[in-house]
DNA sequence: GCGGTTTTGTTGAGCGTTCAACTACATGGG
DNA sequence: CCCATGTAGTTGAACGCTCAACAAAACCGC
């Protein structure tokens, strides 16, 4: 007994669909040409940036950028390659890693993050009256409470 | 001059972003567990079953499944190793190639639509009330106008 | 404390995507 | 007709992600 969607639901899915991917793939292409980095990677560095100290748990960084661990660890070891994170030991628990922006970091980020925030803009908010942002938010929030309580 | 998002906009970004990701990578991990194929190569297969004659050129196939012209060259290779899809030469264009769903590729995607429908509907559909699956469908067709007209 | 279980993080293989380069064919102006 | 330009599709390399397997340390009940 499949519950199918009905005209309306296909209509909103296939419409879901297309605007979503194509919003990430053009943020996420603009970012890779002005930043040099995908925008996953992107989003562990705003995390980063926005802790305290600048650091965090590597579980911790995962989980705000949601990530795999091992997506994070991964893409940590590329970001400590291009200089722009550090990795240490964690004092409380030897099996911990700490991941810390370096300056380098943070000065890469901050050049890219006015770019960044006017694609967000241009591509998605000029788009959508007030009103609209607002549905938007309510029906995201629902949706990621949904998503990550069951 | 950067056009920053103010706090509202922010958060309406910050839950966009987590439900979309968490919606995709819950759907893709089904239908990779389930079907044995990742989002992309179901969508392409439900575009070519809608076809007339369960065929479509590799451009109009590639436009249709929101894919570039190189990615649906490398999934197709591996749909037709699977046995789903077959190329034939297009009689009107000596550059040109068809792609054809198989029977077989037709059987996986009726024994896949039901489970992943059933996913579409209790990820998204459940969590959201008639009137914000309207206003989804708005801003998303909006949104979809939006990125492509530019 | 001891032994099983859980948690933390890493690793390597396999897969899918991107990008740039390339071939082959079509098209249109002179 | 011919050459320049554009279009269709493919290819290989580089990259990022997923998954399963793993090592090391913490936790917990007894």
């Amino acid at each position: 007994m499949t519950r199918w969607l009905d005209s309306d639901e296909q209509r909103t899915w296939r419409a879901y669909l297309t605007a979503s991917r194509v919003l990430m793939d053009t943020l996420d292409r603009e970012l890779q040409r002005d930043a040099g980095m995908p925008h996953a990677y992107y989003e562990i560095l705003v995390q980063l940036s926005e802790a305290p100290g600048r650091q965090l748990r590597m579980s911790e960084l995962a989980q705000a950028a949601g990530s795999s661990r091992s997506r994070l660890s991964h893409a940590v070891a590329r970001l400590e390659a291009a200089g722009w994170v550090r990795r240490e030991e964690c004092p409380t628990d030897r099996r911990g890693q700490i991941a810390l922006l370096t300056d380098e970091g943070f000065a890469t980020l901050a050049a890219a993050a006015p770019g960044h925030v006017e694609g967000v803009r241009r591509h998605l908010f000029d788009a959508l009256s007030p009103a609209q942002v607002d549905q938007l938010r309510r029906i995201s929030e629902t949706l990621a409470e949904h998503l990550t309580g069951s």
